[in-house]
DNA sequence: TTTTATTTGTCCGTATGTATA
DNA sequence: GTATACATACGGACAAATAAA
């Protein structure tokens, strides 16, 4: 094939952007074919020799380049095998109205919640203070599994106070969404009230349940959702698969 | 030692715990442990067979618990050497009013910004519609280093228009803060419209300037500021080192 | 510098209770 | 009811990294 034409490579355009790094021109270059649609998703780029013909530069340019993709999560390196073009992020939306089964319905995705294990048990200590309970009282712990077509998005840990919902865990089974399992209780609407986000590499486990290479970043989410009237309802942790999910805050 | 008063071994809370899996109950006591004080912050946990001896389990059952504290960034395991307290992580709030010296500032920590490299170039694709700008417009590109008392803490490159911000590059090596900059073009006053949060890996050059080891996690934040009247002032893309780092987002 | 002890990481195995098919 | 799979808990052995003698 004539790249040339695909690829936009260098040439005239590189007169003009005098001044910008080379690699990072090719990676935006780069970018732009794969948001263009160039690339399809989980499409093969061509090898880092070629894309360095097309554009007239060194390997380690475009090497360059191409991390700074891979950093960004749009391109994921196989060695010996070739560079591959990542599934666009899943768009997901937190705010004070944060429903999973509406967030994943909004992308004309298909949500799926699934109660992988429940227990009844004493508060931890932090989450007790989250949901403003005493210290000794029973909670009910819901092991979530979450997916949008059929692709797992994360797992979480949902803790309720045992005494408003003895059987949480049952309605979730059954109703398959938090929304509808608090309406079960005569919840027709709470809200996100706190939500702390960080990182971490995700655990054997969860790289099992979310089907993620070992050592794969993971976003850690803490979250408080609580009644319209600020009473708490449930504390969740969720373990998001990072490569998959970036998470939107609207002011 | 007689670790049993530090610890607060199983013994008579175990049978109360009745249900819960052992290595649960293990790593709610340790991180009570931690949240007490009893380990302070870089302090080495006892030997993996100790604290098995300690609440009469087995070694196994031990190191399930720490690999959940050590998934939730409490601790850090050393081969040879041994299971360490992490620092906790630096809170940094994020809403409409982010300002980064005003955040770390807020934990009483020194603040520090410092201007690493600049460029005026033609904006990136997607910085021009983030930004509002026409495709072939000029943008100033400021790659920073922020720290908190001395400890880096991301680093971020923001674009701004070059025809409003002609000099950014040199504002900011004077005020070392984005705030004090923008208030030199006689902005007084600026919102977050836009953050979008993933995570990734750290590149070398990231994991060098961070001080992070190759590999570690770390939160990818691209966010949009614009003035009151809602016109797009700056766009950022940051890169937290997220065992250091928690966003706060209030609602 | 070499040796030795300590500590975490990984692997083998066994057994039991609990869901699920 | 039976068989299967899974999570949990325990026991042992050795490798690999570290730290101290």
């Amino acid at each position: 094939m004539s790249g040339s034409k695909i690829l936009e490579p260098a040439g005239a355009e590189r007169s003009q952007d005098a001044g910008v790094a080379l690699w990072r021109q090719v990676a935006d270059q780069l970018a732009q074919a794969i948001a263009r649609g160039t690339f399809e998703t989980g499409a093969r780029l061509p090898a880092e020799k070629e894309i360095a013909a097309l554009y007239r530069v060194n390997r380690h340019t475009v090497r360059r380049a191409l991390a700074a993709l891979s950093e960004r999560g749009l391109v994921r390196a196989a060695r010996g095998s070739g560079t591959y073009v990542e599934a666009p992020r899943l768009a997901y939306p937190i705010g004070t109205r944060t429903r999973f089964s509406e967030n994943v319905g909004a992308s004309g995705r298909q949500a799926g919640g699934r109660l992988i294990a429940s227990a009844e048990e004493p508060v931890p200590p932090e989450i007790a203070q989250r949901l403003a309970l005493p210290r000794k009282s029973l909670a009910v712990r819901l092991e979530l599994m979450r997916h949008a077509d059929r692709v797992p998005v994360c797992v979480a840990t949902t803790w309720l106070p045992a005494g408003r919902f003895p059987d949480a865990a049952e309605i979730y089974a059954a109703q398959r969404s938090t929304t509808r399992m608090l309406a079960h209780y005569g919840i027709s609407d709470y809200r996100r009230v706190s939500t702390r986000v960080t990182a971490a590499l995700a655990d054997i486990a969860d790289a099992a349940r979310l089907d993620l290479r070992p050592g794969s970043p993971i976003l850690l989410v803490d979250s408080v959702d609580a009644a319209v009237d600020g009473t708490p309802l449930l504390a969740t942790r969720s373990r998001f698969a990072a490569e998959r999910i970036e998470l939107v805050f609207e002011s």
